[in-house]
DNA sequence: CAATTTCTGAGGTACGCACCTCAAATGGGT
DNA sequence: ACCCATTTGAGGTGCGTACCTCAGAAATTG
């Protein structure tokens, strides 16, 4: 049977109360009687029973992820996941909700940051580039006791635990090995694709796949990076003057997270060449492509873990309780058609 | 305020003791009150609060890992794995503890199964081939209340949820792919590596790999399985007598999970060529060897995942809950160099 | 219709801990 | 030795559920 409180008061001789203020860090207790406790508890190996902790101190979380207003089939992945989590942590006293927000605006990124009840919500997940006014209000929410964290996009220092997603750099480096290698000894260029470099997720991943590709593989070119806006007609106008005024394109790295709209431009250009494409995230769509090969590799992140991380880390953050960091790093995970 | 039993008992007209009995699925009502307790439970959206159910029901989960006895670094590995989930369960009443045995024994296996008493374990998880010796044990077993699983080693029927692992095959295949993309148009034989080929999942990963490389890479030939038993002087003997009676030796695949022995012997030789190397599984060895480009790339999986997710498997099999599967799928992880 | 059998209800206790109050003991300083 | 502040003890309540008992109601049987 594991040791109780119980068992604790009387292997160190005190109270059932001073184990409680020793557990619970109030105050009024001389030194040497924390002591004694402590030592009982590495004595019994006493664990708090989390479940009557819990039950007793009648907690419950409500967390929010604020996620971008537009997007595609990553961001309704996502949605799933966050909605899965929602069954999964029930039975945790833990609540997920989605607010959308224009992640382009940062006024109103703050403004919704600033409106949030502490009463109501204990932890945000926010997915939005950084700008100095979500910084003020992350600021501010955390003074009135709400934690947050950037989620997918915005990460500040690295390392740090403020930011759950994967390191975008790296991302970009390892895009751009799987390229140099699976290109061979073709020369040619390479076309680069994003919905935007606006954001500083883009432009890590642009930075390492460069920096790989400019290093080990001189033989390929990496053309300017092409923004999409999300708009079709101007994908396809951009894409397509590339194909034309460049020679020969041997490949192509999209490095947004929604690949759907470039890619089936891709696919309908009329004498592609047989180019290395190599794109990010996994959705139906993208999953379809790789399996019958019109793409070649995914740079992917898993977005059920992101949820469960990210809601991990805010309770533990709001239990003061330490995270297992090993559970919490965000993998690079490299996709291809054999292990989907 | 999330809705308690005695609201539900109050929402369907029944009493806290009829609410018991449906939620637990006991005998004695009739089906017209089980119908009115569910509706109330939809209606009222209740879930059951699982620290209270827990600490009501006191229950503790005791589970055993059966490890092999003899192992290196990928061993010790899942050891501290399964160290550090003792932490991160210690809050659910869950502990984890290891018990070597004999993997090349099915009757020593058997034995430690059989001696098992329900009372004090709950649930093991058996790193070890599949023999009907064992199959038989885990069959006893399953009827006097213990919950097994597969754990890496010996999968069964696969898509069952008594195996906690990857697809073999499918890593094998990923592997092979990674081969041919990695060799270019270099013609060459392909040196294979295993500990021994009497484990069905290295039957599986080989399979997977000559199955792609024979398909898509002509120019490539595999040559047998070099077995070492983990023996080092037998291991580097035949790997030289290998280099030393075949060509041009352009790829080497490691099957085994431990690598080291191997890689040290190949990393040794005078002249190897430059031959693309692919291994199994992160170590500290390996991570080093492909961070300095002495190896191409490893197949890989999550050792941490693999200890929770057995354990999440097995307790929630003895909660006769549902497992979230996206979270318990283990994932085959490319790694190279820019993603470690 | 009476005699069973099967359901159902009310109520209680326990689980391990958090949090609270009030009284009593202790220790340090003088 | 005395006072006062600080520390400690004893005890209680509540959290939401599990599980138990016993009595009473309803349904089923002959």
């Amino acid at each position: 049977m594991r040791p109780t409180t119980k068992d604790l008061a009387l292997a160190a001789g005190v109270s059932l109360a001073t184990v409680d203020r020793v557990l619970n860090d109030r105050a009024g207790v001389r030194k040497g009687t924390v002591e004694k406790v402590n030592q009982a508890i590495e004595k019994l190996g006493f664990t708090r029973n989390l479940a009557a902790a819990s039950l007793a101190r009648g907690k419950d979380y409500r967390f929010l992820f604020l996620l971008p207003r537009t997007g595609d089939q990553f961001l309704a992945g996502l949605i799933d996941r966050i909605a899965e989590a929602n069954l999964a942590f029930a039975a945790e006293m833990i609540r997920a909700d989605v607010v959308r927000i224009h992640e382009s605006d940062p006024h109103q990124i703050a403004n919704v940051l600033g409106s949030l009840d502490p009463d109501t919500i204990d932890g945000v997940a926010i997915m939005a580039p950084e700008s100095p006014q979500v910084r003020d209000a992350k600021a501010r929410l955390a003074q009135r006791g709400v934690e947050t964290v950037s989620f997918i996009a915005g990460q500040t220092a690295s390392g740090s635990d403020d930011f759950v997603g994967i390191d975008n750099h790296a991302a970009g480096a390892t895009a751009g090995r799987l390229m140099g290698r699976f290109s061979g000894d073709r020369q040619g260029k390479i076309l680069v694709i994003a919905e935007t470099m606006y954001a500083r997720d883009s432009l890590e991943r642009r930075l390492g796949f460069d920096e790989v590709i400019n290093a080990d593989y001189p033989h390929l070119s990496v053309l300017p990076s092409l923004e999409t806006y999300g708009d079709a007609d101007r994908t396809a106008r951009i894409i397509r003057s590339s194909f034309a005024s460049h020679g020969t394109i041997t490949g192509i790295y999209i490095l947004s997270a929604e690949a759907r709209l470039p890619l089936e431009i891709v696919m309908q250009l009329p004498d592609p060449g047989q180019p290395v494409i190599i794109a990010h995230e996994r959705t139906p769509f993208t999953e379809a492509a790789l399996l019958s090969s019109q793409i070649d590799a995914l740079i992917t992140q898993d977005p059920g873990h992101l949820v469960r991380s990210a809601i991990r880390i805010l309770r533990a953050r709001i239990d003061r309780r330490e995270i297992l960091a090993s559970q919490e790093k965000i993998r690079i995970e490299v996709l291809i058609k054999e292990n989907l």
